[in-house]
DNA sequence: CTAGGGTTAG
């Protein structure tokens, strides 16, 4: 098998290929991995990609380099708030900020506060899904915590404080709040408008609370409250989430009349309800219904149609509305690829797999984190670790962060099949990706180290982890140091074990001096040791002992006997304090 | 200055 590695700086060039800039998306892959038609990789017919990573960093910096907007004109007045404004969001003490920075705020300011505090916490639990990791503080408790302390600095709520408010409650699942908040607004005297009730009903869709909903729009219509396009809208996902296929089905047909269902959102989300409720036939009816109006689509309703048959099951209709959108819209989707890609490798379909490959080197989509992310799972699932190995490397290399899940079930099939190297390769992948890793994960990669007799960087991993690793397995690392680990470094590891807590024992300091008396050149090592023990509490034992004596005229008689000497003296008032116990 | 909207996979 052969494997291209991808070079340092993530830009892999391909050997002999007619253009040196060409390169693939999956730089790692083709060696065959299946028996059928896949030419090995410096062969292949692989066209490149677009976006090289150095495009990719100029793009990066260019953003970074952006001139705010209209900086030229904000007054000085306005620099104090935004500075203020500033402050309030990037502070960890809220309380303090506030005090600091409070008084310059205006109403308009806090609103831009909430909303990026609500956008934050959006974005966080996108992070958070991904991560798995629950120890955030969101953005939605940080936006609570703001309106406290603004009640408490004695500032007035005002109509759109709480619009902001009650949408930021609907788009982090906080209905109760949502309700309180509107319940709230209400007793104070604001009267609500069609912003408020919007933000409410699209709180009661994420559990299809229609019954309340139903209520809302009765109490806007007694208000004289017109129900635009957006109210009608979310209410339609209301229906949907709560089941109501039948209502929901009406609802559409009122939208179309009134001209609100002239693109593909509202048929997109009762297909997706539908869908999702395993009634693909009757979602595939309305797609239907809806190309035959002529119902602008932006492959979104293909999507969802597509992603439903692999559900079902129904691969071979997937692939024909897959085909038809590629011949209608004449490129590819790459929530379409991964979705198709997905379905082939639960399928097994190899060969499938690796056209689908093939079209994203063809065309000028970019595999993202998903597709990565598929292609690992089925490669783990093959038993192709190495190659599984290198598709997340190259993931990582081109700026994805894989999930720990996926890193740490990878190390470990990695370690059980002796890639010692590329499981610790993952480990420091997932180390460096800047989040927290399973405590677990030290211990485990120590194992697979040792086992690999990678041991200067198991020593590290000791030394940086001390707190999170057993002692049995600090014992087995330490074991195998002894006996064959660098013995330059043999007196850091006993310090380094020891200061973890680790008690060592005269077996380990038996083998410590065993290796240094067979080298006359590493007796400076061994003096320094036998000068640190006693500091420590610890003694050599007596067979220890007699194998240093035989060697003693090679290091000074004198220096070695009286460094015993003081061992025994550690010894005996060790022996005294146990017996007086 | 405040509102809605879809797809992968987990």
């Amino acid at each position: 098998m052969e494997i291209s590695l991808v070079s340092g700086n993530g830009i892999t060039p391909i050997p002999n290929s007619q253009s040196p800039l060409t390169r693939s998306c999956f730089p790692f892959l083709p060696f065959p991995f299946s028996a059928t038609a896949v030419r090995p990789f410096k062969n292949s017919k692989f066209t490149v990609f677009a976006t090289t990573t150095v495009e990719l960093n100029e793009t990066r910096n260019w953003q970074r380099n952006v001139p705010p907007k209209s900086s030229k004109i904000v007054s000085l007045r306005n620099k104090t708030r935004q500075s203020a404004i500033l402050d309030v969001q990037e502070s960890s003490d809220l309380d303090s900020a506030l005090s600091r920075s409070g008084g310059k705020l205006k109403a308009q300011d806090l609103n831009v506060i909430l909303r990026h505090f609500g956008k934050l916490n959006r974005w966080k639990e996108l992070s958070q899904l991904l991560v798995g990791c629950a120890k955030a503080k969101d953005g939605y408790s940080k936006a609570t915590e703001l309106v406290r302390e603004l009640k408490y600095h004695g500032l007035q709520m005002d109509s759109v404080i709480y619009g902001t408010l009650l949408s930021v409650c609907a788009s982090n699942n906080q209905c109760q709040e949502a309700e309180r908040y509107f319940m709230e607004m209400k007793s104070e005297g604001y009267s609500p408008n069609v912003f408020h009730y919007s933000s409410l009903i699209n709180a009661y869709s994420v559990d299809g609370k229609y019954t309340k909903a139903d209520e809302l729009i009765q109490e806007m219509k007694s208000g004289g409250l017109v129900l635009n396009k957006v109210i009608l809208t979310t209410l339609l996902k209301v229906y949907v989430r709560g089941g109501l296929f039948e209502k929901s089905r009406e609802l559409i047909n009122k939208l179309d009349k009134l001209g609100y269902a002239e693109d593909e959102m509202p048929y997109c989300i009762l297909m997706d309800g539908l869908v999702k409720a395993g009634k693909v036939t009757e979602a595939k009816t309305l797609f239907d219904e809806m190309k035959n109006k002529n119902v602008k689509t932006d492959g979104y309703a293909y999507s969802i149609m597509i992603s439903g048959f692999c559900r079902g099951g129904l691969l071979q209709d997937a692939k024909q509305l897959a085909s038809s959108y590629e011949a209608k819209y004449d490129r590819y989707d790459i929530v379409i690829l991964n979705t198709m890609l997905c379905a082939y490798c639960r399928a097994g379909e190899m060969d499938n797999v690796m056209k689908m490959l093939k079209k994203v080197d063809e065309s000028a989509i970019s595999p993202d984190w998903n597709t990565f992310h598929i292609l690992i799972r089925y490669f783990c699932k093959e038993k192709l670790y190495i190659l599984a190995y290198h598709t997340l490397d190259d993931m990582h290399k081109k700026g994805h962060q894989p999930e720990e899940e996926l890193c740490s079930s990878l190390i470990h099939y990695l370690g059980k099949t002796g890639a010692h190297a590329e499981a610790f390769s993952v480990y420091n992948i997932l180390k460096y990706s800047k989040r927290t890793m399973c405590n677990a994960l030290h211990e485990k990669i120590l194992h697979i180290l040792v086992a690999g007799r990678l041991l200067k960087d198991a020593y590290i991993i000791i030394k940086d982890n001390a707190g999170s690793i057993s002692q049995s397995a600090t014992q087995k690392f330490a074991v195998s140091f002894m006996k064959s680990g660098n013995i330059n470094l043999v007196n850091d590891v006993i310090k380094a074990i020891h200061s973890s807590g680790y008690k060592i024992d005269q077996k380990l300091f038996h083998m410590a001096i065993s290796r240094y008396v067979e080298d006359s050149e590493k007796k400076d090592l061994l003096l320094q040791l036998l000068k640190w023990m006693p500091g420590q509490g610890y003694s050599v034992d007596s067979s220890t002992r007699n194998l240093i004596l035989k060697k003693s005229h090679l290091y000074g008689c004198q220096i070695v006997a009286e460094l015993l000497s003081k061992q025994q003296v550690v010894s005996k008032t060790k022996s005294r304090r146990t017996r007086t116990k």
